[in-house]
DNA sequence: CCGGTATTGGACCGAACGTTTCAGAACTGC
DNA sequence: GCAGTTCTGAAACGTTCGGTCCAATACCGG
């Protein structure tokens, strides 16, 4: 047929989520894009069509990997409904702990993203929301069986109890980012856990 | 001796505050400040130097008055430290429902500059720093009192209890920003309370 | 009312932005 | 090894960026 790409899409997809990731959509450059993936220009344009197109597909693809280890950890049968919640909280500190750039986390890419541009993109937007009914809807499904299994407090309801465990997340990034520490971090997740078994 | 400026500085600084609080520092261009406080370049650079000074000048009051009126709640003596830290929320929810783009909140400037920039403008961090100990202080002192006072529950220490808390503040915001309606929010926030009185 | 000083609007600066173009290189199928 | 197709690197595109310059203007103190 013709000659073929000389580098592995998927890997230029890591390195360039990387750089938004770090640095947000609007401070990562084409060239910044360009540094992280090795790649030349042409071959990014050709590629990906535009640094917007590139950022829907990189974003796509965190959301997807990071759902999926979180659906895993939440739709684990081998644990009892809190212990699931207990193991996606350590995930959480786990991907924080792993993500530091000098003395503060980089944050959570979702979470970034709703911030900055959350507002002004709106098929940005859908997309984080989709991802969000996906890991609300599987939070609320394991709220409400440690509900029944009298392991979770029921006198809220599960749909409450889960947006209020996915802010909490939320909180969690942010505060990772302004510079606590793990233990910190592992102090808020645990005094949250508080609030469903009291 | 001179001629005068024909405006109002502090409404200007209110006006670029809002542009950046809206749109965040990198998406906001001088030209958007000129639009939004209506005022022509040369006015911006020889009042303000740059518009990174321009920034830092509308975080700052920014972070003053937003922590002046929480510290006002926070130091209420005519309410318990439980309603206070209730009247906090209420506050924060009655922000959130003022400042609405659309069908979402436009969040809170701190949590937004922290996530735009935390990692990449030291100074900014610095500055946002010292104003989250400012209020960890307040909040600690409400939580050790009413801990004394049996209304707070005393298995988890003080600082511990306005970390979580604080980083609940801002998931709150993040959740406003990615579409949550008031009540959602309340339900959070109230959710968050029980981790406080068990 | 005039001299001195600061502010103002608008033209303008070089640099960097995202994107396009294109000639040449590289690979496939025949 | 040639024809056909795609990829690649480099140069260049027009636009916008943050910031400067300057002549005209407006005000104050004397």
């Amino acid at each position: 047929m013709a000659r073929p790409k000389n580098f592995d899409e998927e890997r230029a997809l890591d390195a360039a989520m990387r750089a938004f990731w770090v640095n947000g959509y609007h401070a990562t450059s084409t060239q910044d894009l360009c540094d992280a993936t090795g790649l030349g220009r042409s071959s990014i344009y050709n590629t990906f069509t535009s640094k917007h197109e590139l950022f829907t597909r990189a974003l796509t693809r965190y959301l997807e990997a990071m759902t999926a280890r979180q659906l895993e950890v939440l739709e684990d049968s081998a644990k009892s409904p809190l212990e699931r919640i207990r193991a996606l909280f350590d995930l959480l500190l786990a991907g924080e702990e792993e993500n530091r750039r000098g003395d503060r986390g980089i944050g959570c890419l979702t979470v970034n993203t709703v911030v900055e541009l959350g507002g002004a993109d709106p098929a940005t937007a859908r997309l984080i929301e989709r991802d969000q009914d996906r890991r609300m809807t599987a939070l609320r499904a394991v709220i409400a069986r440690g509900q029944r299994d009298g392991e979770i407090r029921a006198t809220r309801d599960a749909d409450q109890l889960a947006r209020f465990l996915n802010s909490v997340v939320a909180g969690i990034r942010v505060a990772g980012q302004s510079g606590a520490d793990r233990d910190v971090l592992a102090g808020i997740a645990a005094t949250a856990l508080d609030a469903l078994v009291a």
